[in-house]
DNA sequence: CGGATTTGACCTGCGC
DNA sequence: GCGCAGGTCAAATCCG
C-alpha cells in the first residue's frame, strides 16, 4: 500500500486547530517508521496517524487554507440547521456543524468519554488535495526508548474529570480543505492505535503554556474516508499566541525540503501549526513549510474575521461553544493592526 | 542547547 | 473483579 492517504491526517492537526481547523494536507510519502508493533496497524495507517502534525510545530500558525476549496462548498446544510448557524451565514465555514454524540469521538471504544458539549463539525468531504508528495523518504530513525520499570509515579487525578471536559468534535477533510488553522501551538505528546479503526489517534496538547489543559485529538474517520476528526478537549487558559511568536518556535522545518510542485501546497496544504509541518517535514517530506504558510494566511484571517463578526451577532450561536477558547484573543485580532492579525497580515 | 516528535510503558476508567 | 482500550507520561532522538 502506498501512503498515498497518510499525509492528510498530518496535515490535518495543522489546519484543526482550535477553532475551525481546516484540513491541511501536508502531503508526502510518509516513512516508514516503526509503528505499534502490538497492534499492528498497518503502516500507513500509523503513519497517518502521526496525525496532525499540529504537534509541536503546531505554533500555530495560521494556515492557509485553500479556503476556496471550502468556501464555495456548500455545507450539509442540515447540520447547520440543527444549529441555526445558517442564518449566520456560516455556510461559509468549511466544515459543517452538527451535533455529535459522544461516539462520534469514540467510535469503538466506548471507554469513558462521556463528555459533554459536543460538537461535531462536519467538513465537506472534497479534500481533494490530493498533494502528490512524494518525497524522498526520511531515514528510519533509531527507536527510542525507554526504560522498563522507570515511571514516577505522578498524580493522575485529573483523570477523574476526564467526562466533565468540555469536548468538540470537528471533521475536516484531510485534505485540501483548508481551514485555518487554529491560532494555539500545539505539541503532540503521544498516538495510539484506536480498536476499530485503522488509523491512530494523535494526542496533542496546547505547547504555549504549561498549564494550559487544553488538548486536541486527532484522527482519521474510519466510517469517512478522506475525513479527519479532530476533537478539541478542555479549554485554554491564556491568550492565543501571536503569529511571529508561533513561528519562533516551529521548528523542524526543512528549509529545502519545499516540494517541487510547490504551486500546488500553498493552496492545498496549509501547514498551520508548526508542529504539523514539522511532522509533514518528517513523515511527508512535501515540504509542506511555514512558508506556505504564510502565503495562505489571507484567507485563514478573513475565516477567522467572517467567524468573529459572526460571534458578535449572533449571541445564542450554539458555536460559541466552538470558539470559546479563543473569544478574547480574536477580539483583540481584530481589535487592531497590533493585533496577530494584523502582524499576520503584514508578513 | 532548547524544543518538538516518537513511541513503549504505565495508569485509569468502563464494560462485562 | 477482570480485562480491554483509551489516555498520558517520559526517555530517547531529532532538528534548527
Amino acid at each position: 500500500m502506498d501512503c498515498s492517504n497518510d499525509w492528510d491526517l498530518q496535515a490535518l492537526v495543522r489546519s484543526c486547530g482550535g477553532t475551525a481547523a481546516a484540513a491541511a494536507c501536508s502531503s508526502g510519502a510518509t516513512t516508514p517508521r516503526r509503528g505499534y508493533d502490538d497492534d499492528a496497524p498497518p503502516r500507513e495507517a500509523a503513519a497517518a496517524a502521526s496525525v496532525g502534525g499540529g504537534g509541536g510545530g503546531g505554533r500555530a500558525v495560521a494556515t492557509a487554507p485553500p479556503a476556496q476549496e471550502f468556501l464555495g462548498q456548500p455545507v450539509a446544510r442540515r447540520d447547520l440547521d440543527c444549529l441555526d448557524l445558517v442564518d449566520h451565514e456560516l455556510l461559509r465555514m468549511p466544515f459543517s456543524i452538527t451535533p455529535s454524540s459522544r461516539e462520534t469521538m469514540s467510535s469503538s471504544s466506548g471507554a469513558g468519554q462521556q463528555l459533554r458539549h459536543d460538537v461535531l463539525f462536519s467538513f465537506p468531504a472534497n479534500a481533494a488535495a490530493a498533494v502528490s508528495t512524494s518525497g524522498p523518504m526520511i531515514q528510519p530513525r533509531r527507536q527510542p526508548g525507554r526504560k522498563l520499570g522507570v515511571r514516577t509515579p505522578s498524580p493522575r487525578a485529573k483523570r477523574s474529570k476526564k467526562r466533565q471536559v468540555k469536548k468538540v468534535v470537528c471533521e475536516v477533510p484531510e485534505a485540501g480543505g483548508g481551514v485555518s488553522s487554529d491560532l494555539w501551538a500545539w505539541r503532540k505528546y503521544g498516538q495510539k492505535p484506536i480498536k476499530g479503526s485503522p488509523y491512530p489517534r494523535g494526542y496533542y496538547k496546547c505547547s504555549s503554556l504549561k498549564s494550559c489543559m487544553a488538548r486536541k485529538l486527532v484522527e482519521r474517520s474510519p466510517a469517512k474516508p478522506g475525513v479527519l476528526v479532530v476533537t478539541y478537549i478542555a479549554d485554554h487558559c491564556h491568550a492565543v499566541p501571536t503569529m511571529l511568536n508561533a513561528l519562533a518556535g516551529t521548528t523542524r522545518n526543512r528549509p529545502g525540503a519545499a516540494s517541487p510542485d510547490d504551486g500546488n501546497h500553498h493552496q492545498d496544504q496549509e501547514t498551520s501549526d508548526g508542529a504539523a509541518a514539522s511532522a509533514d517535514n518528517k513523515l511527508d517530506d512535501d515540504g509542506a513549510d511555514a512558508a506556505s504558510t504564510m502565503t495562505t494566511v489571507d484567507e485563514n484571517d478573513a475565516w477567522l474575521v467572517d467567524h468573529m463578526a459572526l460571534e458578535d451577532g449572533g449571541g445564542d450561536c450554539p458555536f460559541d461553544d466552538f470558539l470559546w477558547p479563543f473569544d478574547d484573543d480574536l477580539d483583540r485580532f481584530l481589535d487592531d493592526g497590533g493585533g496577530v492579525l494584523g502582524r499576520r497580515l503584514s508578513l
